[in-house]
DNA sequence: AGCACGCCGACT
DNA sequence: GTCGGCGTGCTC
């Protein structure tokens, strides 16, 4: 017996291992093994097993085979066939999805023990000369449902010693958390449910408020004892959204997402192989747990840039992925659906659910800043005033973070860019100094790396900028910012949180704080960097500015006033944004794209490569495939790389084209070929 | 990805 | 004459 196998390598291909007879009982699909390869110990996940290899040379046996977490075999089905559509080794993806070893111990779902009467009167005893306890008891009595005992720990602060006590008191106990749940649907919840979707698999929930949906078709999926994966596009979403469902959910829910400790991800997938969560509330990655009968994916505000993985190989799309999956029910739901997924809709390929009526007026006033000068206008500031004079909060929208967007040469009278990477270089106030926010250094003199002229010209404005005129501005006043920065550390993400849920008066955000439920309180949320969205050189540009105005709009709750601080008031993106009017923005948007042959009428590929000799032989072997070719031209970013963008009728037809590039181009070095199906960024 | 092998410039 | 630069190639 031989364990074809898996290695974090940026090969294609998995290496054969023998197997030795004690590990023959152990080693199966999707376990994570050790082997020893090119004399070192490295963990690898087995692919396959067969009876030869085709190896010439002598194997090396499998040193170990690791406890669970594992894959299931239909899991890294499902993963080998994510890599293969992006054109990316499977190897370094399986292997850096699957967590560690979780630690031995296991997290305990716990609930009150008895009966109701029994623990009420224990409250009542209980609350003098053992308040913690009592405090316990009436969390537990009051949420129905099972709770870790992390999230009591976390929640009531309490120690663990209460918690042990109340055990031994046989007042709470362990929950087994698949049993806990009763059956509710009837047979006429199933047939109204197959009426409700029929025949298809598929819909588009195109609603402002969905939760209520959400529930709905959870509750019934767990009926049918399937599990149930709710997808968020950041990590503040998807912790808002599980504290939101576990108290209504009848089963305990499970949160995954990057930024979850690495014991945790171990338990949580854990629970998820065994069928103990059948909840999970995460943000993409989560896709890739191990489900057994999963039977419902949601993907909330599926028209979400972060739901692509742009950072790592493969580039992959989890709302495109979970789009390919057939064995399983979908809702895709937003407020602001892509051009794509609404297109697909109106196909007929998914079902259309809308829900208009549900769309809030928003009092939306417009400043021309063509006509008001200034990144933060004088309307802008009364607009803030009398809204803090009333009590209530404001939500400042910025589109980038840091302090001047570009810092402008008044000798060269081009933006400055940084020597190493070609980008072009931010001030940064806490230094007071020019840094590159892509390569991330820093230049040693104010003045124009290209000139040296120390004549310099800041224009654009960050989030740092409008949080500092904020604070001289308004001294008194507490002042939050959220940025990307908000979700390094668990610290920063509690803060951001606090801020949001009414430690902060003023708010001041990227696109990143535009996301998320209605802000209490919120009497304002203003746009002042909704044009450099708009200004931006990609064809989905003005979807993503309809897309960011309704997101900020909808934090708004009724009453709430919105502002939007433009160049282009005029331009059909805001006014659709403004008039909440999705079908004027789809029916000049879907004419567009037909006319310029972009998505959803084409299909794209984005190959950046660097300046080398056989650049000529890569553009002429594309010019043999059924595509158009735009480019190549220079990369914004990286000095010395070009990009190509492929489109093509079919996705079928550009990834064979670019998979083609990925065999006669191999990566080596410096001259690796990148290539990025279904690009988001442009 | 690591790591070794291998072939050309400035140094004790 | 050597030390060491990183291009190329292999790993079950």
């Amino acid at each position: 017996m031989i364990a074809r196998v898996l290695l974090s390598l940026p090969i294609d291909h998995p290496f054969d291992f023998a197997i030795g007879d004690d590990l023959k009982e152990a080693t199966a699909v999707g376990k994570r093994v050790i082997v020893r390869f090119h004399g070192r110990e490295k963990a690898g996940i087995v692919q396959s097993l067969a009876e030869r290899s085709n190896h010439p040379g002598e194997l090396e046996p499998v040193l170990r085979v690791e406890p669970d977490p594992s894959f299931t075999p239909d899991l890294l089905a499902i993963c080998l066939d994510t890599a293969a559509h992006y054109l990316s080794p499977a190897g370094p993806f399986v292997n850096r999805l699957l967590p560690r070893s979780a630690s031995a111990r296991k997290e305990r779902y716990l609930q009150v023990a008895g009966n109701l009467d029994k623990i009420a009167t224990n409250i009542e005893s209980r609350a003098v000369r053992a308040p913690r306890q009592a405090e316990v008891l009436r969390f537990l009595l009051a949420r129905h449902a099972p709770c870790t005992e992390t999230d009591l720990r976390e929640r009531l602060h309490t120690p663990n010693s209460v918690i042990n006590r109340l055990v031994d008191l046989g007042l709470i106990e362990e929950a087994q958390a698949r049993s806990t749940f009763t059956q509710t649907t009837s047979p006429e919840g199933v047939r109204a449910m197959e009426a409700k979707m029929p025949g298809k698999d598929h819909a588009l929930l195109f609603s402002r408020s969905r939760m209520g949906e959400y529930l709905k078709a959870i509750e019934e999926t767990l009926a049918s004892g399937e599990s149930v994966l709710l997808l968020a596009p950041e990590i503040l979403i998807a912790r808002g959204i599980f504290a939101n469902l576990q108290p209504s959910i009848s089963v305990p829910v499970a949160l995954y997402h990057s930024g979850v400790a690495k014991g945790e991800k171990g338990r949580v997938w854990n629970d998820v192989l065994h069928s103990r969560s059948r909840v999970v509330v995460g943000t993409r990655s989560a896709l890739f747990l191990p489900f057994s009968e999963l039977g419902l994916v949601i993907i909330d505000e599926e028209q979400d840039r972060s739901y692509k993985q742009d950072e790592m190989i493969p580039h992959y799309h989890a709302r495109d992925m979970v789009a390919r999956r057939t064995d399983t029910q979908a809702i895709f739901g937003s407020a602001a659906p892509s051009i794509e997924t609404f297109y697909r809709a109106q196909q007929g390929t998914m079902q259309l659910i809308r829900q208009p009526a549900q769309q809030i007026k928003t009092s939306v006033r417009v400043i021309d800043t063509k006509k008001e000068k200034g990144a933060l206008t004088e309307s802008l500031l009364a607009g803030i005033v009398e809204t803090l004079a009333v009590g209530k909060r404001v939500l400042i929208g910025v589109n980038a973070r840091g302090y001047f967007q570009t810092v402008l040469c008044k000798q060269c009278g081009r933006p400055l860019r940084c020597p190493r990477c070609g980008a072009n270089l931010t001030y940064d106030v806490q230094s007071a100094q020019l840094v590159c926010r892509v390569c991330g250094s820093p230049q040693p003199r104010l003045a124009c790396p290209n000139c040296g002229s120390r004549s310099l010209r800041f224009v654009g404005i960050g989030s740092e900028r409008v949080e500092e005129e904020m604070r001289e501005h308004f001294p008194s006043i507490a002042i939050a910012r959220i940025d990307r920065t908000s979700l390094s550390s668990k610290g920063a993400l509690a803060l951001a949180e606090h801020a949001i849920e009414g430690a902060a008066q003023i708010i001041v955000g990227t696109p990143l704080a535009a996301k998320g439920p209605v802000i209490p309180d919120l009497g304002l949320a203003a746009a002042i960097g909704a044009d450099a969205i708009l200004a931006r050189p990609d064809f989905r540009a003005a979807e993503r500015t309809y897309q960011y105005l309704t997101n900020l709009f909808s934090r708004l709750d009724e009453g709430g006033r919105a502002l939007v601080q433009t160049s282009y008031p005029d331009h059909y993106a805001i006014t659709a944004a403004i008039n909440a009017n999705y079908d004027l923005l789809y029916a000049r948007e879907i004419a567009d794209r037909e006319a310029m042959f972009y998505p959803p009428f084409s299909h794209l590929a984005r190959i950046v490569l660097p300046h080398m000799r056989s650049a000529d032989r890569l553009l002429r072997m594309l010019k043999g495939y059924d595509v158009q070719i735009i480019g190549p031209a220079p990369h914004p970013r990286q000095r010395g790389r070009d990009v190509i963008l492929v489109k093509g009728a079919t996705g079928e037809i550009v990834r064979g084209a670019c998979a083609r590039i990925g065999e006669e181009f191999p990566s080596k070095g410096r001259q690796t070929v990148e290539i990025d199906i279904d690009p988001e960024q442009i």
